[in-house]
DNA sequence: TACAATTTAATTGTGTACAATTCGTTTGCA
DNA sequence: TGCAAACGAATTGTACACAATTAAATTGTA
């Protein structure tokens, strides 16, 4: 009962936050690396395969991500083969960002991926869905 | 209702956690930049505030940090003369890391950093007992 | 229609993160 | 007691993450 009190580890909410997302993307590693691609990757072709096509400002909003992070990761996946990247005639300004081929495909390797997390995650339902719930109220208010 | 329905960002449960920490980790910083550190420097020292002092090893284990992290960020408490770094004279493989004066002395001054975050993050009481208590048992799951 | 303001990416610089490896110290045991 | 195994930190290499700045293209407006 110290004034120090909220200063405490145990006593944040942040950090635990903090710890159980590097956690879980850590978890992610070994399958991610079947499939060659890094977390980030892995979320930004997931935008990808749900929208087909998207300029680097699209991708930043939907993934939370500046031109800082993703302009060096769109060049990695460019050089991997898995998605091209072209100027938008109508805007030179926008870059588009597309899906190749290969790219197209590797969404089916990919479908493995959520089964071999849901089977080392290990989380009562509920609390899935309260986490969810709360997350993404937090998300809405920042 | 696709089979692909497993691979939407909406679906995912890592990815708003992802988001979130990094979000308000972000949110920290404006606070922190008046102490001047940052978001990890920021958990270290309120391990070493509780604890007085820590090896790597066991800074490592409270912060679910490894070595390749925490030498330089050490170092640079240490360059900002914060912490002390000595080789433990019991077992010289041990590096003690201490606060110094100036360090325990920032301690005050960071009382106000949980204040001024809990007025801009604005969640339920009721969601951030359940987010701690979840978190809390993915922590332990992991 | 010039040209300032805005928009979008790219760049630069700093600071994590972590896997893998290396290095020095200590421990265990043959 | 000598030496292999284990341990703890440091190092190396790769990949984010973001603030701040720059650069190119477009838009709005006087």
């Amino acid at each position: 009962m110290s004034k120090y009190d909220c200063l405490k580890l145990d006593n944040q909410l942040c950090f635990p936050l903090y710890v159980c997302a590097k956690e879980i993307v850590r978890k992610y590693k070994p399958f991610l690396d079947e499939l060659d691609i890094t977390y980030t990757q892995y979320i930004t072709l997931m935008a990808l395969w749900e929208k087909g096509a998207l300029s680097v400002k699209e991708l930043g909003k939907m993934l939370f991500l500046d031109s800082g992070t993703l302009t060096p990761l769109l060049k990695t996946l460019e050089a991997k083969k898995l998605v091209t990247r072209t100027r938008d005639r109508e805007d030179e300004r926008n870059l588009v960002v597309s899906l190749t081929e290969e790219g197209t495909q590797l969404r089916e390797r990919a479908l493995s991926v959520p089964v071999k997390m849901g089977s080392c995650i290990n989380i009562d339902p509920k609390d899935a869905a309260d986490l969810y719930r709360i997350l993404h109220t937090l998300m809405d208010n920042i």
